[in-house]
DNA sequence: ACAGTTTCCCGTAAATGC
DNA sequence: TGCATTTACGGGAAACTG
């Protein structure tokens, strides 16, 4: 009978931090006949949730009771809107409810909005609840409990089955992969192409699930680590949404990033490409990370590939990925400096895609000479190999000039040998 | 007979944020006759202060009452430390107090702690009270509020004037400098010295100030901005310690930074020595920044200095200081790059000086290539001034990476022409 | 010792007040 | 309208707590 919605953290709803502000929004769906006293609903968090099925407590710090009003749209609606605050119950007698069983993202909770009135002799009660709410209280809970709403709502149409999570149901890939997609299309402005879900169904689930209609575990999903890494398969691929929100929006949109992709994938379409042909591919190793591949020919012919440490969201606010792919330069050897980056798989001309998203940087600081940061790896050639790696050899450069770079970068033996080469 | 202290802000003490929990202390400095009862202290926020007097209002949200122990000391004296949080009074009759008048880091306060005890039938009131507090609501105000208890700390041996910035005396140069200096010592790990100071009170009085113990106004030093600038002589200065604290520590402690130097100081300092020689200084035009000077001769002898634009804390936070020393070049019409940074004022070689402190940023991320960023200038040579700009001269680069060159930089005629050239 | 969780609070941005 | 001041809250780090 009513209908409660709550935006709370933008573009995340059902998800509240404690601490922070968020609004809700109650509709009152039948037309009442006039009535001459006010309406008054009234707001309760985990209403009639027997105690101990959650393990933390929360009340709501504001003003909890408003008086409904008549919404300004034509159908004369009753509606009210609150902005309330929730805090943690502390010291709750001895210990807490429902320990250990689950984490606090996918511990579900509710919002539910009270109105009592009387008409024509007639006593009513309304009450209506709102969808499972979890609760956080930091922004670093964010993705586990984004990645809970969207379990629920992707595996149930309960209205309120708060229990959920204590034996969450699998699901179907086709499923998730929409939804997966979803958040990218929504979130980012594109969605991922059948492409870029192969890759992250293999990623979850194995080499052989990439044909059929594989179930994936919530735990799989969002629990689990990746095996060998300190975080799980959504927590990586929020880290990849929140990098492209951040910092690689337009790129995203432009289709430019591959992204998804298998290092031996990477390989196979870059193998026969011309040289200095290079893709763009989010970090499997570190959160929110993306690297460019490019390949090249050795002198004895053997194609060769090289990829450059991740740009995390710190050092992409240093300098923006466009700009990077820009500017980015190799010294081989003493070699003059020379970007690799010539042709964006499988055939663009590098500034014919990116060329509208180059940063000019205009400095407006006029009595000085203005200063660009540019992306420098040191890579031995391949030729120099029997050399000994001390030797200075005789520069293109100025010798102080050789000497003054050599310094400068860092120089490791593992690094270099791990140019892939086949 | 009690003695309060009460460190807030750290190494910032008598400003309390609202908002923040601060700790106070306070001491019984007279040994009492056993008692069988506990002495208990209240704490209260402008206790006897006249409405009107300040423009706004506080209160202290936590237990404002506590018993006082004995410290763990030999002495075996009493004291109470409390852990407060202040927060404004909201909707104060009407309107507020003194508006208008004073801003809100002139407005002082006071915490006054109060214990009342009866011993051998003689009824005791004890009361105590800081010294003048200056409140804030946000860090932004905190160069402010530090302003405030300098000068009022310099200038008065009262120990409860609140009404000091209603007519704050002037201060003697040669106390202020001492006061200033000291800044920079106790928080950044090494003083000013004479030449320093001198460019200083330059800064504040102008040219004729430098002989003879003039007087500052508190107006000068803390409320007018600096003529044509957007701060005042302490934002600016205050701004230049925050970013020594935060990025450049070692540096400074070297003595490395001449930092206080005016650009006709700066040129005369430089124009004998040998090219390539620079020096370290801090951007007076814009708030938290350090510029270098370097002096180069054309090709007709003249002597030319270059300065790069300004580098302020986000810019370090990409890039370390001594690295930008290290690995800063100057491409110039499409000569190889090259590092014009030679010498430290007076001679030091480059890596004499800097060489322990550049960063060897040790890549950890294995199938990589590790990456560096590089501060890159164009600077358009003299010699070329009589052709058009648009032309592209026969670069000893490769075409392609010249072009990419150009394109990246962006090339300013009013950049250029400001090289101060003599 | 430790991991999951919360608190703390700076620093930027937005909102508010005057 | 503009400036001074406060509020809001993300994000990194420290503190807490079983």
């Amino acid at each position: 009978e009513k209908q409660p919605c709550m935006p709370t953290h933008p573009q995340r709803p059902l998800i509240i931090k404690t601490g922070v502000q968020f609004t809700t929004k109650v509709r009152l769906l039948v037309k009442l006949p006039e009535v001459d006293y006010q309406l008054k609903v009234k707001t309760t968090f985990d209403k009639d949730l027997p105690p101990g099925r959650v393990s933390r407590q929360f009340f709501i710090l504001t003003n909890n009771t408003k008086v409904m009003d008549i919404e300004d749209y034509s159908n004369g609606c009753l509606s009210v809107e609150f902005r309330h605050l929730l805090k943690e119950k502390k010291y709750i007698n001895g210990t807490k409810g429902n320990e250990g069983l689950l984490s606090v993202t996918e511990e579900l909770h509710s919002l539910s909005f009270e109105a009592c009135f009387t008409v024509q002799g007639l006593t009513i009660d309304l009450e209506t609840c709102s969808l499972p709410l979890v609760v956080i209280s930091n922004v670093s809970q964010l993705p586990g409990g984004w990645a809970s709403v969207m379990w629920y709502n992707l595996l149930t149409d309960e209205p309120r089955n708060l229990a959920f999570f204590g034996n969450p149901p699998r699901a179907n890939w086709s499923q998730l992969s929409e939804v997966l997609s979803w958040q990218f299309s929504t979130f980012a402005g594109r969605g991922l192409n059948k492409e870029q879900l192969a890759m992250l169904v293999e990623k979850l689930l194995g080499q052989h699930a990439s044909c059929g209609d594989y179930q994936v575990s919530w735990s799989k999903f969002a629990k689990e680590n990746i095996l060998g890494k300190p975080f799980s398969f959504w927590m990586w691929l929020d880290s990849i949404l929140d990098l492209i929100k951040k910092h690689l929006l337009p790129i995203w949109n432009e289709n430019y990033i591959m992204g998804f992709v298998s290092k031996e994938m990477e390989r196979a379409l870059l193998k026969d490409r011309e040289p200095g042909t290079f893709l763009l591919r989010f970090s499997e190793s570190h959160l929110g990370g993306i690297t460019f591949t490019w390949v090249e020919h050795n002198d004895n012919g053997d194609v060769k590939f090289n990829s450059v440490e991740p740009y995390t969201k710190n050092r992409l606010s240093a300098l923006p990925f466009a700009d990077i792919i820009r500017d980015y330069k190799v010294i081989s050897d003493g070699v003059v400096p020379e970007n690799p980056l010539k042709f964006l798989y499988p055939d663009i001309p590098k500034d014919e895609a990116f060329g509208r998203l180059y940063n000019s940087q205009p400095s407006k600081v006029h009595p000085y000479i203005h200063t660009t940061l540019i992306p420098i790896s040191q890579l031995r050639s391949n030729a120099s190999t029997t050399s000994p790696a001390h030797q200075s050899p005789e520069p293109p450069m100025t010798p102080g000039e050789f000497d003054m770079l050599s310094e400068s970068l860092c120089f490791d033996i593992d690094t270099m040998s791990s140019s892939y080469s086949e």
